[in-house]
DNA sequence: TTGCATAGTGTCATAAAGTGTCATATAATG
DNA sequence: CATTATATGACACTTTATGACACTATGCAA
């Protein structure tokens, strides 16, 4: 979804948190200074969680914006991006506010962990169970790369 | 039908509601700001309803009236935007009320669950049963576009 | 017309969800 | 180790959601 930010933030990092017991979790401080000005939260694949900065937000959602409504796969697009996502902000703690749908779609209930990664342009956050999971994976996957390079 | 809003409120976001026994249903919250000074409702394609801004619908329908009547497509799309509309206003406890015919149309009843999502340039207003099926349809569109993306 | 039924509107009370703030615990930094 | 920053839980507070109920308007029939 996002993707060729050219010159923007590079998150990095992998963080362990917990979902507060009124949905919040909190942001990683290195992460907290592009997010001052406001961000998005969607749906990621895998069901993870992605953050935008607002100006990536933006540049991904004036294209669907303005895709043909008589269109069937516009309209699928479009509903599926926005109503996948939230407007939201940091709050004084440094947290964010998750909302119930988006709460089921990770799969991330009351004072479950959390695992929050920078993933270069967004920043991702997973039920750490399955983040686990996941990981095992890529780190097959990049094993596997280096072995046949090296 | 609606689109390419450049520079207009973005909503965003899904939420769960009922209607309550006299056919009225509450907006979300972060809604409302834009719809205080009255909104239009019609009917939305797939079987949902949509709420307009006053800005927004005075943008649709110049586009609309102004299609010309000689094509029978245009004719039809105009019959069901105008016919199907409602000047409607938010209540002291952010609720709009849905006409008869409107309820029809969208399948919802008094006391049935209602999702209102936030689609960019409009909010949609779904029976949740179909809601959920329209959502899943979406949702793979979403991740194969962005599979393939990468 | 009067009375009745129905649909719609407004208001309130309570419950639920979300937000803000603070205190303490933990970790990071020099 | 001392100092600072960050994380976490607790709690008070605010906002929003929901259901109940009374009131108004409208249409229909006796």
């Amino acid at each position: 979804m996002v993707q060729g930010t050219k010159g923007g933030k590079v998150f990095l990092g992998e963080y362990k948190h917990t979902m507060d017991s009124k949905g919040r979790v909190v942001i990683p401080s290195k992460f907290r200074k592009e997010l001052q000005q406001g961000c998005v939260v969607t749906k990621g694949l895998d069901n993870c969680l992605q953050i935008l900065t607002k100006k990536n937000w933006n540049q991904e959602s004036e294209k669907m914006a303005s895709l043909p409504s008589t269109d069937k796969t516009s309209r699928q697009l479009r509903r599926a991006l926005f109503s996948g996502a939230v407007d939201s902000s940091l709050d004084s703690a440094g947290r964010i506010q998750i909302p119930e749908n988006l709460r089921a779609y990770s799969a991330i209930k009351e004072n479950d962990d959390v695992t929050v990664t920078g993933s270069g342009p967004v920043i991702e956050i997973w039920a750490t169970k399955i983040w686990k999971k996941i990981q095992s994976d890529s780190d097959n996957a990049f094993a596997n790369i280096n072995e046949v390079k090296g």
